[in-house]
DNA sequence: CGTTTTCCTGGTACGCTTACCATAGTACAA
DNA sequence: TTGTACTATGGTAAGCGTACCAGGAAAACG
């Protein structure tokens, strides 16, 4: 392949000279220009970015750590983040950790070993380890969707707590008494955050918060389904179900399905995190919807400012609102 | 940020012995390897893969350009990619062009720019310039999912035009004859296929061919809403619908919805390519599934076995079958 | 014992681009 | 005339690993 020598030698200039045609840097005489440029088209010459990041010490590539790219709401976020970079010229190498710390690891060492400019990191967990890892490294990070608390980065994340406490105020409201909430891992910010909203509401209008009605699962459709499974075998059956994102309301809409119970009718069901527009015909749960590509692209222009504006004194937390959002799966009030 | 060199020094030993740690390459002595190891640790040294592989000329990283990761087709395309690179020690840098040649000779220069040692191409036209493109730079290229005819490269694809004749036939076993096409773009092989064996279906059951009751239009809902909105003012109204993908289907759907029109009792409908059992509480289409992850999947191997062969003498294209899957949608016989 | 093989380590240069510094001509003001 | 600023271009080294070649010591072999 050619390289930058070969164009120089083709133009009668000096490398260093094709360099500022390329990047349009320092003075070039428009004669000069327009010979490399020919060059550049004769050997269709394409720089080579490696050699150049290595030199200029800037890859204009961010790195993207979540927890699973299929969820629309990820898809969603990746999306937001992606546009974002682009319009600043950057790329973003994108990683699916499946909620494994091991994963998260591995994925911090490649993005660290390929130079990136910055991450954005999904923490798999609470723990504050691999946020010194990277900035050991010299290198910028901006936490998303999730809290770790103590840790000494930027945060961008939505307002679960506030949007779960809507959210059961509005069960509330319908007057139901027995919300079984069927959140995610323990350990992770947004689920803790979901129970901690569902518990202030719940105190607030003076009802017994039944801790037998909390379970912490998975952010899957399998552990939404079994902690359903799980609820409806108690007495009384719940009358309600707070579903703590999408994949685990599906599950918790076939686990209902199977017990023969419709929803609203006899269990009503709301849960956190839309399903995208696209992928629905008659869109039927009441949710919270987070602004998830709002969320990702605030995201990682946020990481971009600071890439820019060197080391931080002060770190933010952008908290971004939720929305109630009612459609059928909560029902009428109880009569 | 800690370099070879300054592992070294640490270690008493030259980098290049440190390099044979860390790659595990060549004779290294237990002793000499434990300091080295030691004095990485000490460190948190971090390999620049930078310099790796602009030394090795190999940089162990695969570029997948498609149309759309937000449909859950390509998703899991994607993840197929992804999983069989991961096996193999790849990264994979994932580029969207939406169906813009545009974009995707963007993306192609950027995923050349970096190196990549091989690109997996969904082409956004069945132009060859730009497998000539990633040729004429050394890099190989598997054109995935789609036909580019004349072209000199590997090819995984599906069997669209298989399926499609299968769609049909199965419609026309259950008495309808007015079966609109809503289809792709012209010009994308899929889209073409789907015509073709459709027709085909058509001619082999002496039914006419009605060719106002084909349309080519875009893979998204809005077109596949317009397509419908257009179909249904046709007179007689055609009895059945056939979606050329997923998101034609649901704009399908919500354009009958709208209409006031029942599936499948007074229109039915099929499409090409399954929603993930993931996103759906009760599958309803009756669908031509794709193997969306095995096409990926082996793609990413045929790539990875010609990067370790050298130049393949002839090319292979590689046909996958589509299953047809029964359900709702497509209704009972005509009577 | 000499020879071959295996084991272990290092020096040097290179992959390709750009940072940094230097040079030099022209123009214009002081 | 000297000084300053701007335009235009180039030489050299650096960024960080590894390919390639070389060399020496120890072990195995005939």
């Amino acid at each position: 392949m050619a390289t930058i020598r070969d164009v120089a030698k083709r133009a009668g200039v000096a490398p260093i000279t094709v360099s500022r045609v390329i990047n349009n840097s320092g003075y070039v005489n428009e004669q000069t220009r327009a010979r490399v440029e020919a060059a550049i088209a004769d050997l269709g010459y394409v720089p080579n970015v490696l050699a150049r990041s290595l030199r200029s010490r800037r890859t204009h590539t961010l790195g993207l750590i979540l927890t699973d790219n299929s969820n629309p709401f990820w898809t969603t976020v990746a999306r937001g983040v992606e546009d974002a970079a682009s319009d600043a010229g950057f790329n973003v190498i994108l990683c699916n950790t499946d909620e494994s710390e091991a994963e998260q690891d591995k994925y911090l060492h490649v993005l660290v070993q390929k130079q990136v400019d910055g991450v954005l990191l999904v923490p798999a967990s609470g723990a504050i380890a691999p946020i010194k890892f990277i900035q050991s490294q010299n290198t910028s990070v901006v936490v998303l969707d999730r809290r770790i608390p103590d840790s000494q980065a930027d945060v961008v994340r939505c307002n679960s707590e506030g949007g779960a406490y809507q959210l059961t105020r509005l069960l509330l409201s319908l007057g139901h008494r027995r919300i079984a909430m069927l959140s995610g891992p323990r350990g992770v910010s947004t689920a803790e955050d979901c129970v901690a909203g569902y518990r202030r509401a719940l105190a607030e209008a003076g009802a017994d918060v039944d801790a037998t009605l909390i379970c912490y699962g998975e952010f899957s459709l399998e552990s939404g389904y079994d902690m359903t499974v799980q609820m409806l075998a108690r007495t009384p059956r719940p009358s309600a179900l707070f579903a703590g994102n999408n994949f685990i309301a599906i599950g918790a809409l076939r686990a209902l399905r199977d017990a023969g119970l419709r929803v609203p009718e006899d269990t009503a069901l709301v849960s956190f995190d839309d399903l995208p527009a696209d992928l629905v015909v008659d869109p039927f749960l009441t949710v919270a919807a987070q602004p998830a590509y709002e969320m990702g692209r605030q995201a990682t222009e946020l990481l971009l400012a600071r890439l820019s504006a060197g080391a931080p004194t002060t770190y933010q937390e952008i908290v971004l609102p939720t929305a109630i959002i009612v459609r059928g799966s909560s029902g009428q009030a109880l009569e």
